[in-house]
DNA sequence: CCGAATCCTTTCCGATACTG
DNA sequence: CAGTATCGGAAAGGATTCGG
């Protein structure tokens, strides 16, 4: 595949929106099936109602969720994914398979990282005194 | 799985880590092979010498890839894909494909939406005046 | 209930200059 | 060659307020 191709553009394009903060999981709280706006925002922890929206509407516009107004009073709104949101979720799904299959080995190797980086400041700071 | 157990936020950040703006891209310039730091700085198009420092650093925090200083004069450092680093390409790979069989259908979803949003911005400032 | 608008803080990242 | 240090603009994102 060459690297600087218009689909490269496209599939880095698709990481970055998997790797939104709140895509996947907004994606992943609509797997079951459509929910409406507060159920969302109840079940992602921590999002913000901005947030929620912002991110509804990006995965709106690519295709990969619906948007449903019942304009009744107090209004309502459903989302749900698409056929396409839907085939989203295998090839991520391995990719979070990988994920937790090494988790592990990840975490230790960044603590590592991390206790010899601090040893190589404290090294830095004394031998500048 | 538990959408909120420790396990979903590591699927969280390996997600951000490919959808990092160059990670993936970094991967993929080493995935033939070891390469110095000036052939990464070339072969990946536009990115800047810090940022090329700053995403090996996660890289090998992560353990996705090793550093090898050779002390010569000039200097010489060669990165390479750890195991775990290849054994990200597959899922990955997978990703990369979805993306590219279904890139035509998002671009055309996202053309829908930019027009219809267009129209209604419009529309909100005609009523207004 | 849903979401747009605003404010404000934090983080990202490119450009540039400097070091071993 | 391979970094590190610093700065400033841009963008992300949380909190809050207002509106339909």
């Amino acid at each position: 595949m060459n690297p600087h191709g218009p689909q490269c553009r496209g599939v880095t394009g698709v990481l970055q929106r998997v790797g939104d903060k709140w895509s996947m999981l907004t994606i992943n709280a609509l797997a079951e099936g459509p929910r409406r706006f507060s159920e969302l925002r109840r079940s992602i922890e921590g999002i913000s109602q901005r947030m929620l929206t912002l991110t509804l509407r990006g995965l709106e516009r690519d295709g990969l969720v619906t948007r449903t107004v019942t304009p009744s009073i107090p209004p309502r709104v459903d989302y749900e994914l698409t056929k396409l949101g839907q085939s989203l979720q295998q090839p991520v799904g391995e990719l979070a398979r990988w994920a937790i299959d090494h988790l592990t080995e990840i975490q230790a190797s960044q603590q590592r990282f991390d206790v010899v980086a601090d040893a190589a400041r404290e090294e830095g700071k004394l031998s500048r005194e």
